[in-house]
DNA sequence: AGCACGCCGACT
DNA sequence: GTCGGCGTGCTC
């Protein structure tokens, strides 16, 4: 340990509070010297009551910052070892500014859950077996793989001896690609310089499926996390990372945080997908976090995607990160993608959800003993439950979302609180007895399958019947074996699966997603169909897709079909930069909730105010109030306020700022903020 | 987040 | 004359 005497510790107390929101010194008593390290928690009495708090040292030194009869001593500290290496607390550093949030919050995403509970340390150095990535005889790569990889691998070379940490580098390859062949080799790479890895992968492809190819290969280097795992569990895993018992952590975004010593590489699969940004705060992104670690490790960052996020395919354009392309497809066949416009059928007077032809290759698929997959994307039996009468749609009365049917109860259900209403006979506004249930769910769409199909078994995936403990991976597996034929779902099914024999792919209406009134419906329903479309022909058969939509012409759509990211890219960032959406700006994000409409209309105008009387409208753009996409939760109004800026530092120094002035001046009792820069969807 | 100090209304 | 409201400010 280091010799000088460390009297004196920094501190950052365990309260999320901007006021308090700084390091503060205290005396380290005698008996605590030799033991205290930077990094470790300890408990320190604050304010004139002297109340103890939990506290993590982030600084220690020699010299007193202020007089001391202002200074207290810590109590205790907390454990034996640091939670936080510097790297780590650096880390930490970088996410509070970033983020606007504080210190306490930023150091309690980045800690293990389960770091209070656990205070007995248990010393299980089980011993590790022979890895088997020592000795890999693995499988041949394509030219285009082994390109790729040499310049990827290049680049981890150069680690050591580059002054620069190396840039991110975006694997743009589609499905069957190859990408994870690509990214086991870098791994195993990282491993025998002795380094470490990290395989960010959304929480809904966590499946034992995807984990096992990582484990065939790496074997017990590889620990997983997932949101399914105990508190304790999750501390485990944690301490193998730090102790060196596992190298290679594979987890949803908060796997970011793994403490390995000696990071060599990141991977972040499915780079464009939103669930790697936090919804609650620190609303940190995954792939932005990952990449300061990568600065400040100088581990590879490496971000693969069929679809790639616009803002990462416009910094590989314009040569902020690096791109890698992988065209072919290893051992397989394209399927052939048919557009089918629902208005013609309906003209042409077939009124089912499936069109003539999605039927046809539903029956000649169901001969040929192969399996089908239906998309939708949506769950519930129908959307909305309206009069054909008076055209009255029934809504749930806390959140002013509209009823969803589901069958199975007979009852109507608000997808957003939970709220059931028994299915009406009368129209409870004009009593007429027409009321008609309106669009599909997934219920229906396994309805009307059973009734063209009565001999086949169906499965149906959605949030309903996925809800045990396994249950996702129960039916998935079910449908594996060959137990059913046609599989429904919403989008759950949607990403990373890899069903050998499903050679047929129907999406039921492709506008649900065009439809969503979020200046990024074309970014998001072409990633969804590109990778519907994917799910086919994944084996010797080359398989079909069908895309069912009333806008046959919308570019997304087209460009789906085709698997034609880059046509997709030119026009979606054409309209990007007309609009000035991003990632020509930054979207900044203020929406309040309360239960009174008018108070929070009003203290949003109020922000208003303080932002144009800035005198510094000319750099940015005000949108609203509005109300949020969903006007009421749980009794509680959602308004809005938009602000549009260039430059994403200056807009949210301004923002904050503003936000500071706005709230002295403003009464903000019983009225939630969320500020979010960039938020993932509209709220 | 707590807890103190501090300056204005109804009460043992 | 005092008890107490919670507004502003500080906490190593």
């Amino acid at each position: 340990m280091s010799d000088f005497k460390a009297s004196y510790a920094d501190v950052i107390l365990s309260i999320p509070q901007k006021q308090i929101d700084r390091a503060f010194q205290y005396r380290v008593p005698d008996n605590l010297q030799d033991r205290i390290q930077t990094g470790m928690r300890a408990l320190v009495p604050f304010g004139p009551g002297g109340k103890q708090y939990e506290a993590t040292v982030v600084g220690l030194t020699d010299t007193a910052q202020i007089s001391a009869d202002k200074l207290k001593s810590l109590l205790d500290l907390i454990g034996d070892e640091p939670v936080f290496t510097a790297e780590m607390l650096a880390l930490t550093h970088w996410m509070r500014d970033k983020y606007y949030t504080t210190y306490a919050d930023c150091l309690k995403c980045v800690q293990p859950a389960g770091i209070q509970l656990k205070r007995k340390t248990r010393r299980d150095k089980t011993p590790v077996a022979a890895a088997p990535w020592q000795a890999a005889a693995a499988p041949r790569l394509t030219h285009e793989q082994e390109r790729a990889l040499a310049f990827i691998l290049e680049k981890i070379d150069n680690i050591p001896q580059t002054e620069a940490p190396p840039r991110p580098i975006l694997i743009h390859g589609v499905t069957g690609s190859g990408k994870t062949e690509i990214y086991l080799r870098l791994i195993e790479a990282a491993l025998r310089k002795g380094r470490q890895a990290i395989v960010l992968v959304p929480e809904i492809a966590l499946t034992p499926q995807t984990v096992s190819v990582f484990v065939s290969r790496l074997g017990d280097a590889v620990t997983v996390t997932h949101s399914r795992l105990s508190q304790g569990e999750r501390y485990e895993q944690w301490k193998k990372a730090r102790d060196g018992q596992a190298s290679v952590m594979i987890g949803p975004r908060s796997a970011i945080f793994a403490p390995f010593p000696k990071l060599g590489v990141i991977i972040i699969d499915e780079e464009h997908e939103h669930t790697y940004k936090s919804e609650s705060s620190p609303k940190y992104s995954a792939r932005e976090v990952a990449v300061e670690r990568g600065r400040i490790t100088g581990a590879a960052v490496v971000l693969g995607s069929a679809t790639p996020s616009l803002t990462t395919y416009y910094q590989a354009e314009s040569r902020l990160i690096d791109k890698v392309v992988l065209r072919e497809r290893v051992n397989q066949t394209p399927p052939e993608v048919s557009i089918v416009d629902m208005r013609l059928e309906l003209a042409r007077g077939n009124r089912s959800i499936f069109s003539m032809n999605l039927q046809k290759a539903l029956t000649e698929n169901i001969q040929a003993k192969k399996q089908s997959i239906l998309f939708l994307n949506r769950r519930g039996h129908s959307t909305f439950v309206s009069c054909r009468n008076c055209g009255e749609v029934l809504k749930c009365d806390n959140c002013s979302v509209n009823y969803t049917y589901h069958i199975a109860s007979d009852t109507l259900i608000c997808h957003y609180c939970g709220k059931k209403a028994p299915r009406p006979d009368l129209c409870p506004t004009c009593g007429s007895k027409y009321i008609k249930f309106f669009g599909v769910g997934t219920q229906k769409v396994e309805e009307e399958a059973l009734k063209l199909f009565p001999q086949e078994t169906v499965i149906r995936m959605d949030l309903d019947t996925t809800k045990g403990k396994r249950g996702h991976e129960k039916l998935l597996n079910a449908f594996r074996r060959g137990e059913a034929s046609i599989l429904i779902g919403t989008q759950m099914i949607a990403k990373g699966l890899d069903f050998p024999n499903v050679t047929l792919v129907g999406v039921i209406a492709a506008d649900v997603s065009l439809n969503n009134g979020d200046f990024r419906a074309g970014e998001t329903t072409f990633q969804l169909l590109t990778q519907v479309a994917g799910r086919a022909g994944r084996a010797q058969d080359p398989g079909r897709v069908f895309i069912q939509t009333y806008s046959p012409d919308h570019y997304s759509v087209v460009y789906a079909k085709e698997q034609n990211y880059e046509a997709f890219y030119a026009h979606e960032i054409a309209l990007r930069r007309q609009m000035v959406y991003p990632p020509f700006s930054h979207i900044f994000s203020v929406l309040l909730s309360g239960e009174s409409e008018k108070q929070i209309i009003q203290l949003l105008h109020g922000l208003l105010h303080i932002l144009k009387a800035s005198g510094r409208g000319g750099l940015f753009e005000f949108l609203g109030p509005a109300p949020a996409q969903i006007v009421k939760i749980n009794n509680r109004y959602r308004w809005k306020l938009l602000i549009k800026g260039e430059d994403e530092d200056s807009l949210k120094k301004f923002m904050m700022d503003c936000v500071g002035q706005w709230q002295t001046q403003h009464e903000m009792a019983n009225v939630t903020r969320q500020l979010t820069m960039d938020p993932s969807m509209m709220e």
